[in-house]
DNA sequence: GATTATCGCTACATAAACTGTAGCATTAAT
DNA sequence: ATTAATGCTACAGTTTATGTAGCGATAATC
């Protein structure tokens, strides 16, 4: 499936999750994912653009509708994973 | 974050799609995930096990309690994406 | 009770992906 | 005009994944 062969992809989650923030930078994103390389930040914002997931305008970097809801998919995991980590 | 950093890499989550329908041998899941090789399948199942998210008996691999509320989660995320793939 | 099959898994050379740093071209402020 | 910040590319070095071969162990078959 599309979807998860790109959030398997290292940084991916972690751009998503950044950017839900509001919009950033390129040099903000990047500082934000621990100074990710800016080599494959760029690959990864491209493929969010092209799946219509993250846009790009004068303001910087930020989620589309689609990625407002994926957003919140995501979140949804979060807290899921907040218990999880709670197991004994 | 400790989950979105397994989750994030290559196969951990087409690992546990697949583990979804009932636990699998080695060389059946292996066979799922498009002959994922041994070496990284192993790594993925091994950080699994010590999440208590994959446990392992005679009869093959499959999802803990924990597990398969992460395998539900997935499905939300599948669910969503199945939406997203018919956007326009 | 040897033999054949299947199992989980490791070894290892090759290939692909990621990192870290330097820096260029462009735009914005001074 | 100069300085500063931006998005982004180049590239060498490192880490991670791939693909194949095969070992040791257990299970069925003859």
């Amino acid at each position: 499936m599309q979807l998860f062969d790109v959030l398997g992809k290292r940084w991916t989650m972690r751009v998503l999750w950044e950017l839900r923030g509001g919009r950033l930078s390129f040099r903000e994103l990047r500082m934000r994912c621990e100074n990710i390389s800016p080599t494959v930040l760029n690959q990864r914002i491209k493929s969010l653009r092209e799946m219509d997931i993250v846009d790009q305008c004068k303001t910087g970097y930020g989620l589309t509708n689609w990625g407002v809801e994926l957003g919140e998919q995501l979140i949804a995991l979060d807290i899921w994973a907040e218990r999880w980590s709670h197991r004994k």
